[in-house]
DNA sequence: CTGTTAGCGCTTTCAA
DNA sequence: TTGAAAGCGCTAACAG
């Protein structure tokens, strides 16, 4: 009947044999599934049974080709071994669809090895710690900081570029910036765990560090610790960060700062907990910049023979699963990835959208607003319900939309977002 | 000069413009990007030209919709969550560059909560374990069985549909393996670390679990012990197989068999590890079915007052970067996924290109071949130098084929290829 | 409401 | 070698 039609290489259907098939034109087969309503509904009823006679799914590719741009976003990933990544994107992916946007994750890799020279020698890059490098025997070590040339794959930014998202959402910092300015100037980008590249006119929606440097102060100086010492400072801007957070915090409590120098890596976190072992006034707590590096300082504590947490407290960053193992149980800063991600996506929906009106799409039947508590949430956005204290980075900027709040405002701005993180505290300090 | 030409939204140069600004056709600078060779100096000169100074980059989109088919290698991963995946995706990519293909990496994620019924209730479907989920407090635990309903997707695939890569790599186990069959029938498709799906004549590589479960066994029996229990057998089908090559192996040996049931996840591990702690005749050594669930093991086993591995050795599989935390210490199989991504690259690269030959594309300087054993190569592939045991799967295919060997036959075949995996012996067992 | 007419940016015959 | 022309599959005016 229907048979052997156009779509060269492969025998698909085309929007030219459904229109055939129906008797029409293909102009109104476009238009009956673009805008259903707009047809009659007769040809609509014709049209979409041969539509699915014939088996036709529009052509992704030619759409966004004809119609000068696609319908999804885009959220790049910059690192596939930062497993905080993962969860941010996760997040993200579901506001995006909850809103009835679509979103397709691409990820850029490390440059092969052999390639031309590292970019950014000592900037590993990422937010939320975890550089990944490889260790000794090919076993890939997160944290590790050697070689972590990384950079934004230009193929990967060429497809977004050239297929045109309604939006780019970025997790993780990625090294080439400059590629992304391929993108049509208007797209609206936005960072998520990573500090947008200075001059960059983006915001980013990250956890505040400073923040949560604060809660663990707080919970070590009221177990009584007036030591404390920093184990972090190298690795990438992350680890700057807290760094300075910590200083911070030290000096505002006119408390001793003592640092021991270290990256994000258990190793480095080991051989700092050793060198901080051996101190004479030795320190009572230690803050490490990311779980890893923390459990390498128990490591280190543990084997010069001291008690945890009796003799050294330790505490970190990222609430990473590995905190929560039962050999492990440390104390740390959750910086709520979910809530980052949650977030990230809702400032690229409200920049794409200023009228903050949930999309047309696929109607979803538990679509919910970030600021009515919805009813039943299922298990995986649980913790939202909780009121979310939020601050603003950057300075000049106005305080104004409260997103998915009752009157967003109509231009998002730039500032950035700071999620406010919390504080888990378990065995380890 | 040259100034605001087409490229309706974006401002950017078009083929059109290029060829204005050097004076010749449209077709002729088509053809001085694809085969310089074919057009006259002067004119590939004024063409290159025009084309820098107007920033002029082929537009990917309307070039796969032109040319039928995109030259890239569509690679994707079936969960962000799982590091071992992007080990085998930073591997393949790399091996992809090397041959002067590129490859482009998506990612599909787990359905939204709310979404329809779980597809695989009880099939998180990875190979090389660690299915996640939510576990209390929103915390992402890898291993986790609950509700890991992901589903593979459809944009992601309807993405690669229509932009036609010339093959893809589908990296672990995904779910609606249909979809896959909106490719253009003749692409060529390899799974790695997954089992292709039943009736599926594109084959898989992955590590050997039979071959990683001999090795442990005989480590252990090496070091005295007879009464060997196992961890695992739920949580998808990775993890039964464990289970089945942990059976075969105690019956081979003629040793009892003693199974605790158990998932990827490190709660589960610990209440196995309870559970086995607490029998009469204790078993002397365990073998997780990967490395959290051994850490729960672990866990169990010092809460219960065992010393270790003096009164309970552990063994795993996986060889994640915990396994080599210094507080861990866990023996293992290193399952070696940069292999494993190798290979299945290879296979993909055979299979596109049966004579093996390297690609045109962007000749690359330091490219090398499989066979040839690369002169210097960095860090990264360092264990490949070691000679490679394989061995293959499927039963009725001829024992054909070694990749990058000297004479690569003609039709790739679809055994699959299972590569050795190697023992990690640490502190643990 | 519906058909027609132009393209999107590029590749590819096919002649010249 | 080179240019002209005809599409890839779809959308977007614009008339009717």
């Amino acid at each position: 009947m229907s048979g052997m039609s156009s779509a060269r290489g492969t025998g698909r259907a085309t929007i030219r044999d459904v229109a055939a098939e129906a008797g029409v034109s293909t102009g109104l087969v476009s238009l009956a599934f673009k805008d259903p309503a707009r047809v009659s509904a007769v040809r609509r009823a014709r049209i979409l049974d041969a539509a699915d006679r014939l088996g036709y799914r529009p052509n992704f590719v030619a759409r966004s080709l004809a119609a000068d741009g696609s319908s999804f976003i885009g959220i790049l990933l910059s690192d596939l071994h930062n497993p905080l990544f993962a969860e941010i994107a996760d997040a993200a992916r579901q506001e995006f669809d909850a809103h009835g946007s679509y979103a397709l994750i691409a990820s850029a890799t490390k440059a092969r090895p052999e390639g031309r020279a590292p970019e950014n020698p000592e900037e590993g890059g990422q937010a939320g710690s975890g550089a990944s490098a490889r260790g000794p025997g090919g076993l890939r070590v997160p944290g590790a900081t050697g070689g972590a040339d990384r950079i934004a794959d230009e193929q990967v930014i060429a497809m977004f570029r050239d297929l045109r998202p309604r939006g780019v959402l970025v997790i993780g910092t990625i090294a080439d910036t400059a590629l992304l300015s391929g993108l049509p100037s208007a797209t609206p980008v936005v960072y998520a765990s990573a500090v947008s590249p200075e001059g960059s006119a983006h915001p980013s929606v990250r956890a505040d560090d400073d923040a949560g440097m604060a809660l663990l102060f707080d919970h070590l100086t009221g177990r009584g610790h007036q030591r404390i010492a920093f184990v972090g400072g190298a690795g990438g801007e992350v680890s700057r960060l807290r760094l300075e957070a910590y200083l911070a915090q030290a000096e505002a409590r006119g408390m001793p700062a003592l640092v021991a120098r270290a990256d994000f890596s258990e190793q480095s976190g080991y051989r700092a907990g050793a060198e901080l072992a051996g101190l004479d006034p030795r320190p009572t707590a230690v803050i490490a910049v990311n779980d890893l590096a923390g459990i390498g300082v128990q490591a280190a504590a543990e084997q010069a023979g001291l008690r945890l947490p009796a003799d050294l407290a330790v505490a970190a960053f990222d609430n990473t699963y590995l905190a929560g193992l039962h050999r492990i149980s440390l104390t740390t800063i959750d910086p709520r990835n979910a809530e980052v991600g949650r977030r990230a996506a809702s400032r690229l929906l409200l920049a794409l959208d200023p009228d903050g009106a949930r999309h047309a799409g696929l109607p979803r039947d538990g679509a919910r607003n970030a600021s009515a508590p919805g009813a039943g949430d299922s298990d995986a956005l649980r913790d939202v319900s909780s009121p979310i204290g939020e601050s603003r980075g950057a300075a000049s900027a106005p305080r104004s939309a409260r997103f998915g709040g009752a009157h967003a405002v109509a231009s998002p701005g730039t500032e950035d977002v700071l999620v406010r993180p919390e504080l888990i505290v378990r065995d380890s300090a």
